[in-house]
DNA sequence: TGCGCTCCTTCCAGTCACTGGAAGGGTTGC
DNA sequence: GCAACCCTTCCAGTGACTGGAAGGAGCGCA
């Protein structure tokens, strides 16, 4: 199967397929004319990373996943930390995004939002933080 | 001033604000010598930046910010629809991060975590998602 | 006057995970 | 024989910095 193929397949772009290869995370085949030729195992490959990526697990993240899961000794202990460390990080983000969203909230409400030139969220932005 | 004062009064670093010359946010003096020159207007725009950034605005919305705030004729409802779309952009953002977290959860809270080689997490990678 | 220390300058490269596009060659079907 | 579509590589750009190298400027002190 070649690249059209499998992106259809597995729902990776082709550029992202060509950009996975390139840092290693797939090894296709070539043919004789320099495409690259899929393995049923290639796609296996890439939906599992279609879906840790999905999950928003990083590239670096990935990798470690690909090796755990092919690794046959592996510990499942060690793979359920990198998920917790990932789950962590993803907690701080929507904390840090609550954060904004309820500053925000709060400046917004201070402005009235009409023709005049006064407003709230300026001011805000110009003088000391609350 | 030069950019060590103004850095440390604004909270801004030195490297940032050389990037904020660069991309023409600020426009500082120079003394014979090449060294920046601040006044206290630029103190004051850039610590309105810095709480701009702080707030989650891009550089782009922060760049109309200034302008809007330096535009005695705006109207206060053109600040205030930049905010919101700013606010809607973050609450996306934290309803994807969200979704991640509670699939995150629901696949770890299926792994054993133990020094045992079966892990839900990778099955569910490898197999269909829910 | 020399020395060391800190500050300043510019420029280049790297981050992260792609994505867009150009230029060119291969394959397929009519 | 040619159009339509697939494939290739390579380069550049995204956002907002950040790190580091190489070198100049200024200042206090012996």
């Amino acid at each position: 199967m070649n690249i059209g193929e499998i992106s259809k397949r597995s729902g990776v772009p082709a550029k992202t397929i060509r950009y996975y290869e390139d840092i290693g995370l797939i090894k296709p085949e070539r043919t004789p004319n320099g495409y690259r030729v899929f393995a049923e195992a290639d796609l296996h490959r890439l939906s599992f990373l279609g879906r840790a990526r999905k999950l928003g697990f990083s590239i670096e993240d990935c990798r470690n996943l690909i090796r755990l899961y092919e690794d046959e000794t592996r510990a499942s202990a060690e793979v359920r930390e990198l998920a917790m460390n990932h789950l962590s990080r993803i907690e701080e983000k929507i904390a840090q995004l609550q954060n904004m969203r309820s500053s925000l909230v709060d400046v917004i409400s201070d402005c009235a939002g009409d023709h005049r030139p006064d407003c709230a969220i300026l001011e805000r932005l110009a003088g000391p933080m609350t």
